[in-house]
DNA sequence: TGTTATGCATAACCTTTACTTATGAATAAT
DNA sequence: ATTATTCATAAGTAAAGGTTATGCATAACA
C-alpha cells in the first residue's frame, strides 16, 4: 500500500523543486525530507528526482506522479475543509423525530429558530408516535426526538421542554357542552375517539381513565389528529387533544372545549435523546436551541406562550434593525 | 494536516462497518484499528462511529467523510497502478537525442525495434548536432543520445554502437570523378560544403584535413544534409557524408562517391548518456535494445549491415509465424 | 435460559517509522 | 577565493503505530 505520508513529502518537494523548501512548508527538517523521498523512491523502485550539485529536478516518472499528487492533495484540502465545516455547523445533518401532533403545531417554530442560527444544516424530520420515535432513537435513525414522556426508558435522557394543556373537545351542539365541568364518568358513557396506542396523548388519557376507574368506550383510534377533529365536529364522539392543536377551531367556534372537573390536565413535552451517545454537533446545537427557547427564568409553559414570546423577540429584533438603519441613514 | 494513514483505517472500517474486518483487510490487529479511529476522531473532534453492543454504525458526519474517502482511495489505487506501469515499462517517456543525420537514417529502425518491445512508451525525439545533444544530456533534456563521439566529456558515458563509412561525394560530371583515388590535397583546392560546427562529421573532417596539413576551402556550412546533397549534385562543390545518407543517390547515379587514397574513413556512432545518473527504465530498455541490435558476435558495423540483419530477422519471424499457422490449420 | 461466540475497548509493552541535530560535500553566488 | 546554499549522511531520539493478552457487552445458539 502506498505510504501517503511519503507521497505527501514527495509532492511538496516536487512542487518546490527543493527539499529545503518542502521541509519548511511541512514544518520538518530537511534531512527528514531527504529520508522520506529516499524511502518512497525505494518503494517505487523508481528515481523520481535527478540531482546535480545543489539542485534537484523531476524525472519523467516523477513528473507523472506529481500530476496525480496534485490532485490527491487538492482533494485532501477539501476534506479538511469539510471536517471543519462539520465541526463548525456549516454543514451537516440534523435527524429529528417528533409525534405528528407536535410536528404539525410546534416543529415549524423550533426548526425555523434553529435554521436562523445554522442555515446550512440539512434537517431530516421523522414523524410517528412517541413510542415509534423512541424506537427510532434506539435504532440511530434519529438523534433527537420532541415527544411526550410516555414511558421511562433506561437508555434515554428526557429533558422537560414544555407542558401542553389537554382539553376535551365536543361538537358545538353536544349535550355535554352545557355542563360547567365534566367528570370521567360523564366521558365514559360517550363514544370516544382516541389517538393510537404508543402516542403520548393516548398514554395520558388511558392513565386518567384508569385512575378514575372508568373505561372509555372507544369508537375508533387513529394517529391522525385532523381526522379526530373532523369526527368530533360532526358529533360522532368526544376526544382529548392538545389545546394548541384546536386553538383555531375553538376561536372560530367550530369546536367546543369542555372544562374537566378538578385541575387541568397537561401533557409533558420532552426533548429525548440517547443517554450513552455523544450528540452530534447539529443535534447538540438543536437541543441547546430548544433549551434557549425554554429560557432562563420561565417555568415550563405551553407552546402558545412560547410562540408569543418568540414573536415578541422577533418584533423587537425587527425594531432594533430598523433603528440601526435609521441611525445609519442620518 | 490530515493523517491519511488514519483516514485509510477509517475508510476500511466504514466500508466494512466492522473494525475486525478492517483490521484483517489491512493486515493489522483489531486494537490497532480501534486506536487509529480514536486518534482520527480526536483530530476531527467528531464522533464518526456510533457503537452499540458489538456493532458499529456511521454517524452522519462519518457518512459524509466516507463518501470522500471512497474517492481518495480509489485514486490511491490508480496511483499504485501507475507506479507499477512506470516500473514495468507499460507507461513512460523515452527522451532521446540524435544528430539530424542519424535521426533521418538510423533512428526509424532503432525506434521501431524499441516500440516492438515497449509499445506504450512515448518517445520524445530531440535533434541537433552531436554537441547540442551533449548539452541536452547535461541539461537533463534527454536521457540517451545516439551521436558521433566528437569530444570526450568527463560526465558522459560513450558506448560504441556502430561505424559509419564516410565518403567524398561529387557531382556525376565532376572532374575528380575520373580519379582512382583522391588525396586531401586534391580536396583542399575544391570548394567544400561542410556540416556545421559541433557535428560529428565536421569534427572528423576537420581532424582529417589537419592531419594532412591542409585547409579546406569552405564554400558553405550547414546542418542540413539534404541541402549538402543538392548542392553537390549541382556541382557547386564536394562534401564528406555518411555513405548510408547517400545510398539511394549513389544507386540512382545522381551522385558519385570518390575513393580516398589510403584506408577508408569511418565515423564512430556512440550511445551516450550521463555517467553519474541512473537511467530511467525506458532509457535503460532503449540502451539495452541497441546493445541487442549490435549483437553478441558481431563487430561494430555500419547501419546498412545492421538493417540487413534486422530485415532478415523479421523475414525469419514472418516465416515462423506462417509455419505455425500452417501447423495449426492441419 | 444458560452457554458460547463475536466484536470492540483497554492496558502494557514493543517495533518501526519518522524526526532531530550535527556535520560533510558539492556547487552556486558573491 | 570566500561565503552561502543545498542535499546527503550519521547517530540518536521521539512519536507513531503496532502487538498480545484480556475484559466486557451482547448477539447467537443449543
Amino acid at each position: 500500500m502506498l505510504n501517503l505520508n511519503q507521497f505527501r513529502v514527495f509532492y511538496y518537494a516536487a512542487k518546490n523543486l527543493s527539499f529545503t523548501a518542502a521541509a519548511s512548508e511541512l514544518f520538518i527538517s530537511q534531512p527528514a525530507v531527504t529520508a522520506q523521498i529516499k524511502s518512497f523512491e525505494e518503494y517505487c523502485s523508481l528515481k523520481l528526482f535527478k540531482k546535480r550539485g545543489r539542485h534537484i529536478y523531476l524525472t519523467d516518472e516523477g513528473r507523472s506522479l506529481y500530476d496525480y499528487a496534485t490532485r490527491i492533495f487538492k482533494y485532501e484540502k477539501e476534506i479538511e475543509n469539510i471536517i471543519d465545516d462539520l465541526r463548525e455547523l456549516k454543514r451537516g445533518i440534523l435527524s429529528l423525530g417528533t409525534s405528528k401532533a407536535y410536528a404539525r403545531y410546534f416543529m415549524p417554530l423550533m426548526i425555523s429558530t434553529f435554521r436562523k442560527n445554522y442555515p446550512n444544516i440539512k434537517i431530516h424530520l421523522n414523524e410517528g408516535s412517541s413510542l415509534d420515535m423512541i424506537f427510532s432513537l434506539l435504532d440511530f435513525k434519529i438523534e433527537v426526538a420532541v415527544i411526550a414522556r410516555t414511558e421511562e426508558h433506561p437508555g434515554l435522557h428526557f429533558l422537560p421542554f414544555s407542558r401542553e394543556e389537554m382539553v376535551v373537545i365536543v361538537s358545538n351542539d353536544h349535550h355535554l357542552r352545557r355542563k360547567k365541568a365534566i367528570t370521567f364518568k360523564d366521558l365514559a358513557s360517550e363514544p370516544f375517539i382516541m389517538k393510537e396506542k404508543g402516542s403520548g396523548t393516548r398514554k395520558l388519557v388511558d392513565e386518567l381513565f384508569e385512575a378514575e376507574q372508568c373505561t372509555p368506550e372507544i369508537l375508533m383510534e387513529t394517529s391522525n389528529t385532523e381526522f379526530i377533529k373532523q369526527l368530533v365536529q360532526r358529533g360522532e364522539g368526544v376526544a382529548f387533544v392538545v389545546r394548541e392543536a384546536v386553538a383555531a377551531e375553538l376561536e372560530e367556534k367550530k369546536l367546543a372545549a369542555v372544562p374537566l372537573k378538578g385541575s387541568k390536565v397537561y401533557l409533558d413535552v420532552n426533548i429525548a435523546y440517547l443517554k450513552d451517545q455523544v450528540l452530534s454537533p447539529p443535534a447538540r446545537a438543536f437541543v441547546d436551541t430548544l433549551i434557549g427557547l425554554k429560557s432562563d427564568d420561565m417555568h415550563p409553559m405551553g407552546i402558545g406562550l412560547m410562540m408569543a414570546k418568540i414573536l415578541a423577540q422577533r418584533k423587537e429584533a425587527q425594531r432594533l434593525k430598523l433603528k440601526i438603519q435609521e441611525a445609519r441613514e442620518q
